[in-house]
DNA sequence: AAATCATAGAAAAACGTTTTGCAAGGGGGA
DNA sequence: TCCCCCTTGCAAAACGTTTTTCTATGATTT
């Protein structure tokens, strides 16, 4: 049997109507014992796979997610693919990954996201799940743009990752920046830090912005000031780390811990400090943010914030798929806040236990 | 206009008939200039896409590939993967990307990939890439039910990325680990090192084992002994080469080199070398494998061989791509061996240049 | 001028499903 | 006994394309 099978094939091997085959698969209807037997020993023999293709043609969904990856070669963002995929999977969905980076782009280009997504809707998937990085001031224009093409001109799923974009009408998971930046900042504070300088993200980002904020809060609760040359902007490469450091060693000397808004640029600062003679915790004390790999093998092992990214992938496939389902009953945007985790290690208190292990809880 | 247009509705639109759209989209037949632009300007009004579904449906093309992704979490795939994306994103294919690992199984095991393979197959892609980690003892077997499914049940097209497939008629891109292997030895050899160490990959696999090979071809070649107890093996974990590099420091004390067969046990390694108290390079000397991020960020800098993984993602697909087409007339299996380059870096030099750059050439 | 041919375009079939409507047969109530 | 309804299964339509076949018109040839 090299050719492959069509429910045709089943029908007549089983001496009976195509839509009775159709109703034993899928139980849709009642068939009499005598021939769902039938029909099940034809399906095993042919070996019969209903046609995807021919399924999605009727009933209009593709089982297909589309997924705008920004950064699939980074130590963030495939663990929350692979949750992504964990549920999908188990789901019987396809995850279709588009890579919206360019070659030197970290980030994708705001036109690579768009293409991408139209490309995603014209393909028919069923939902799709995008973390955007849109400079603020473009954002609503650029969301209505999204909401158009998915809303009006097929129906598609939205969740967004990493932002928080309910305000349109998409659910969303995310980590809050603010508090977890905050709960950095208070750990440096709490560990003795008083003259604590901050490395951003790209500044023109949300969650950048939130670190920053978080950072402030956390100082002026303190009673400690926040000044702008305590703040260099970073982003997010470990080059980019690494010249911000030596610009905050070289503005004020006497800087005493740094809160790091990811873990990559760390690995950059860490060495701009060394390089000043300084050492870490001792004369300086490091804290990042993301918990990737990395952060658990450097030397000295960094202390960061523990971000759940493989939860992420899963509570936004599961929003999706859920979605998904009710595409007929609208229903308000829901919203999933994760909880984030302080990780104290070597970089910011010498007694903190050797620790190889990233988990997510 | 929020409902989608199909190709009747600009049939209708342009007063003429469904396969006039049809051969004025796609030109396969000629048509008048006249109805052609009632045509052309039909579908322009309505936003007109053919519907991919409806056109798989007639084709049998699904113009979807499938990809076997066994360590996407990791360093190295994720390079390969972005390599695969960018030729296929740019011949209108989508990747649909299947994790063959568990949650704690680095590898997939032999099952998840078979069922990958199995359902994508079924998801009528018109082609897979993957990569095999079968052991070599039931590797026949397996590409033998592989070929079947592949070959016999439906016809899609099949390329193999780091291992040479070619004997079993599979398309293949992959780097020679025997001559790379050899090329890291021979470094640690030229840089005067003598007793000579290796951590191996696990090592039922082929190509842990050409490494292995490559580091017996050299030592033999430079007259010293590869004795067993200066082999040990790890799972290319970070964890067990911090392990292995403890076993081969109590075997031999008087170690002065050692060839690693991944950067990430690198990373273990030279944490037990520095806490048994000894320096690299001072006093062992370090070779990696493979380049990944890590090996330019480490301290310090990792000497490794730079595998090309985004060129192996680029040439599979190109690979995969032409086999697609030429479908019908089949072709002999066709092998590219991609070229590995040495990378000297400080772990074996003190005075090699710091570098921060892991470049693809 | 009749017969043949070429051509542009329309109609219809096909791809493999799901689903709707319909027919035949049997059972129960009046 | 007759009618109605319920059950079980089948035939056919529909999804949106491409492709094959058909038709009508005008041109060319004899």
């Amino acid at each position: 049997m090299s050719t492959i099978g069509s429910i045709k094939d089943v029908a007549k091997r089983a001496h009976v109507s195509i839509s009775t085959v159709s109703n034993v698969i899928n139980q849709t209807k009642f068939v009499s014992e005598e021939l769902s037997k039938r029909v099940r020993i034809a399906v095993q023999e042919l070996n019969y796979k209903p046609d995807p293709v021919a399924k999605s043609m009727k009933s209009r969904h593709s089982r297909n997610i589309g997924v705008i990856a920004t950064d699939i070669c980074g130590l963030f963002y495939p663990y929350v693919i692979k949750g992504l995929f964990e549920v999908f999977n188990k789901n019987g969905y396809n995850m279709i990954i588009i890579d919206s980076n360019g070659l030197n782009d970290q980030f994708g280009s705001i036109e690579r996201v768009m293409e991408g997504l139209s490309h995603l809707v014209h393909s028919r998937v069923d939902g799709i799940v995008f973390s955007s990085i849109f400079p603020e001031s473009i954002e609503p224009m650029q969301m209505k743009k999204i909401l158009k093409m998915t809303d009006d001109q097929r129906k598609v799923a939205l969740v967004s990752i990493e932002t928080d974009f309910s305000k349109y009408g998409i659910d969303s998971v995310y980590t809050n920046s603010v508090k977890a930046a905050e709960k950095a900042t208070r750990h440096l504070l709490d560990m003795g830090c008083r003259k604590i300088g901050h490395i951003t993200g790209p500044i023109f980002t949300r969650v950048a912005q939130d670190r920053v904020t978080g950072y402030k809060n956390a100082m002026g609760g303190a009673g400690l000031a926040a000044d702008d040359h305590m703040i260099s902007n970073g982003d997010y490469t470990h080059r980019s780390g690494y010249a911000a450091m030596r610009e905050l060693l070289a503005q004020s000397p006497d800087i005493d811990g740094v809160f790091i808004a990811n873990d990559q640029m760390s690995v950059g600062a860490m060495r701009a400090i060394k390089e000043s003679g300084r050492s870490v915790p001792g004369n300086i004390k490091v804290i990042g943010f993301d918990d990737v790999f990395i952060a658990s093998v450097m030397e000295p092992p960094l202390s960061t914030i523990h971000i759940r990214k493989r939860h992420m992938g899963i509570e936004a496939a599961r929003l999706l798929i859920n979605r998904i389902q009710l595409m007929g009953n609208p229903m308000p945007p829901r919203q999933i806040e994760l909880e984030s985790r302080l990780v104290v290690r070597k970089s910011t208190s010498a007694s903190a236990p050797d620790d190889w292990i990233m988990v997510d809880w």
